[in-house]
DNA sequence: GTTGGCACTCCCTGCCGAAGAGTGCCAGGA
DNA sequence: TCCTGGCACTCTTCGGCAGGGAGTGCCAAC
């Protein structure tokens, strides 16, 4: 077990490290840092730190790194979650109450994180699998040829066309349109098929192909837009830690181009707090240099989406995980007020 | 004016500089390229074209690189326009045929755009203003709320929830919503205002604030909406040119999180054919190393919309401005089939 | 107008030595 | 048992310097 003093000197590492983003040494550490021990002292403790495997060298003689298990302990147990400040707090509200619809709750969501932490910023669009049904709109585009729109509690909407087998007159549109939407108002995606079954059964035989066309379009939409949508964002803050450039530059943009890739990274935040996921944490092999902190968001108390941000494992996490809960909190009541 | 031979002459190094990437010689001119002459004529032959400025040296004794002066040479009168392999379009083709909506189809070529030429892609959404009206749909979401769907020709959705004055039934409501459709369905934005600014009138005294404030909302999503979205796509690419990296990067990556730069970057593409902007021809000073390749696209003869991509002006100008202009064109296609 | 020859310039590489930072270990003291 | 100062050692970094290579510019000859 590792002494308080010992994980004292971690921390110390941590914060220097984050901060300057060079090996910090003995020396330097009990200047900065109001240790109460001489420099050999702190020697030893370091080298039970390596022992143990949080801190490492580079190379001999130089100063000492955080491994990603010390981040890792340091995100555990030496640091909490540094709350914003009222400004920035501010900030925040005012910036997403400008927001008009859903797309650009999102697009300055991304932008608001990006800026906030200075780093790459990643919001998932509110999931459809979770979210109800608002309303289900029938138009007709030709005698043959409807439109079907479908919009949910968190203001997104998508639209199908629907080709007909048969023309279809617009009171028996007027008539679905209704049946329809009594049926699965308010009710969840999931809960839908078995509400719609029996809905063709109720009109005449030659109306029953467009019945079922239509219910089939729509239970597929439901199905494949639980594929879920993505934005990120400040991808120009990657060339801040600009030293091994190239090389850990190159595998994240290209993670981050990988929808899969993204979405699993924040499938792995809980519902409930901050994740972290640090360096080789992270499974994907480009990204094994950098650390995702990720939170699930909602307009009640379940979470219909994730978001996050992916930056160097040398990050401040304090700040970065309580820029990244703040921005949830407050995406949520933006959420809920529409 | 330039001898044939210097012409010549320039287009190998321009050919050979984006083959190698590294300053090129008069000796390995002509043991690249069938001259028929020996490098000290090359050299005289170089020698006049730096005097024009078509080409520079990074220093004394080195090779020699073409300035964007040349390369606009090179483009305007030097180069065609490569057309794809059969196999290509074949490819691209059959990739943006799997596209299910709007969304997806923006999507997928921002992807197909970033893969075949190996750069940055820009794709811009249908524009709004130069779309038709296909169709205005109103629900009825509360006894004083209601939502505006407006569905373009070119298969966009946009949505707005509007707060009315006062309760509004359903039978005005559908009155409404007939009247509207049967003014404004097939015409261009625009036009739009004229077509309904006495629309409040042939209501009754206690409907028409709703009424106002319905067609407030629509015209403003007409006027916003024109505000053109983008999708861009391939940022990882910008890493294959990785030499003076950190320098030339940053600064595009920041340009490119910019919409309204890349707007106006699109914006110069004429309707008619494909726009080269080389280095400097751009304004922006974060994109004075690159050059932008884009073009009009459409649904019909006219373009909608832009799309094009961004690269180092040491590109393969042929090859580029040919796969953009083939997608493009696809793309219209894809467009014009909905 | 073209060609071969030749001197010159500049970059790149590898090598060397000095300086600096940091460590590990040891012996002495509380 | 733990802390401390001292000291030798290691390793990186940086400037300076020489050698090799690539490419040019110019000149005289064809």
């Amino acid at each position: 077990m590792l002494s308080e003093r010992r994980l004292e000197v971690l921390r110390a590492i941590v914060q220097d490290y984050v901060g300057t983003e060079e090996p910090v040494g003995s020396k330097a550490l009990t200047e900065r840092h109001n240790l109460q021990v001489s420099p050999a002292t702190v020697r030893n403790d370091m080298a039970a730190l390596e022992d143990e495997g949080y801190i490492a060298q580079p190379h001999t003689s130089a100063g000492r790194v955080p491994t990603d298990k010390g981040y890792r302990l340091f995100v555990d147990r030496l640091a909490g979650v540094r709350p914003l400040s009222a400004a920035e707090r501010r900030a925040i509200q005012n910036f997403l109450d400008g927001a008009v619809d859903l797309d650009d709750v999102v697009g300055r969501t991304v932008r608001l994180l990006a800026q906030l932490t200075r780093q790459v910023a990643v919001v998932q669009y509110p999931s459809l699998s979770r979210s109800t049904v608002r309303h289900v709109e029938l138009l007709s585009l030709a005698p043959a040829r409807l439109m079907l729109v479908l919009i949910t509690d968190t203001g997104r909407v998508e639209q199908r066309v629907v080709d007909c087998p048969a023309p279809f007159g617009e009171t028996s549109l007027a008539d679905l349109r209704a049946r329809l939407n009594s049926r699965i108002d308010g009710q969840r995606f999931p809960e839908v098929p078995p509400l719609v079954a029996d809905l063709p059964d109720s009109f005449e035989p030659e109306e029953r192909g467009t019945v079922s066309t239509v219910l089939s379009t729509l239970l597929e939409t439901l199905v494949e837009e639980t594929e879920e949508r993505l934005l990120i964002g400040g991808t120009s803050n990657l060339t801040r830690f600009a030293q091994d450039f190239p090389l850990t530059i190159r595998p994240v943009l290209e993670a981050l181009e990988e929808q899969v890739v993204l979405l699993r990274l924040l499938g792995e935040a809980t519902d409930t707090g901050v994740t972290v996921r640090i360096g080789h944490e992270n499974v994907h092999e480009g990204l094994t240099s950098t650390s995702v902190v990720s939170v699930g968001y909602g307009s009640g108390d379940e979470a219909v989406a994730k978001l996050g941000v992916v930056g160097p494992t040398r990050m401040d996490y304090p700040g970065t995980m309580g820029a990244v809960r703040a921005v949830a909190r407050y995406v949520g009541q933006i959420l809920a007020e529409n």
